[in-house]
DNA sequence: GGAGGACCTTACGTTAACGTCAGATGGTTG
DNA sequence: CAACCATCTGACGTTAACGTAAGGTCCTCC
């Protein structure tokens, strides 16, 4: 019934193609999902909010390439703790229309505030991650000493 | 009425010490929600949830300097993307208790587990941060040779 | 041919993190 | 003393990001 030899048209599980990553390896939705370990009903909200376009055959949901890089740029915002809306706007940022000089000037912007952002946060990571370890120095210090007297003083200083 | 000099028992707007940052300074709610741009409302929540403690004068809260730390992690963390039962944790990590070792060993596999976390984070900044920049370098190129386009050709190629 | 899977849509439920509003208190100021 | 802040405690409303359940379609396999 479809062009794409016998893809799941279904939901069937099995790829169309058996090379890992040909450029032309379709996905069905359960793919992806059990791939990246979300649910298909999260795949479906991102596609309600216009984070993800895939094409159908029969009514099913068919995932490119390119829709699967999507969503891993989708899961990889959402590590970083943005909002959907935000994730939107960046992927806009990969898929530039290369035409109109004004959309650029735009793009360009929009992706010069995000890379600002992105360095706010990554300061912000690395003075906490100077705390912890800190943090956990002292701590192991701590530690150590009290082995250190545990294993030494066999009595003497009670309670 | 109160022993502490007259600091806003009643929430008025004015601190107790003008040197900017004494250890025996003291805030309202309003101070701190000013200061760092969050709603009172917000700070009281963080409260309802266990994230800060401060004391009371006349049912007012009273920040130290040390609730007024506190909630520069929180808000830190927010923007790091963390949820508030994850901030929690972290806090607790910021005052151990330094008494009982298996506490001490597991405040410190807790903070191992926040750091490995925190250096993945950073991992995927830094290669969110290599594509922005690619993208920006090509919209850059590509705005480049428009202009030089419209300026060197006066006209030939219409439409 | 009927049971089982994967998928679909629709719709209501849920959790986190506050916003917003109402009504009350208590100190300060003209 | 009246008006005005800043603050307080409920309590209900809101948004984001899904979870979950119901009911239906379309294969495939025994």
């Amino acid at each position: 019934m479809v062009d794409v030899k016998d893809i799941s048209a279904s939901g069937r599980r099995v790829p169309i193609t058996d090379e890992p990553h040909d450029a032309r390896r379709l996905y069905a939705i359960g793919d992806l999902a059990s791939e990246f370990g979300v649910s298909p009903r999260a795949i479906r909200f991102y596609e309600d909010h216009g984070l993800l376009a895939p094409r159908r055959i029969g009514g099913n949901r068919v995932y490119s390439l390119r829709e699967r890089a999507r969503l891993q740029l989708i899961l990889r915002g959402k590590r970083l703790g943005f909002a959907l809306a935000d994730i939107k706007e960046l992927l806009d940022l990969y898929d530039v229309d290369r035409d109109h000089l004004e959309q650029l000037r735009a793009t360009l912007s929009k992706g010069r505030a995000r890379i600002a952002e992105l360095e706010r946060q990554q300061q912000e990571i690395a003075l906490t991650l100077r705390e912890l370890r800190e943090i956990g120095a002292h701590i192991e210090d701590t530690i150590r000493r009290k082995e250190a007297r545990r294993s030494s003083a066999g009595r003497k200083g009670a309670s």
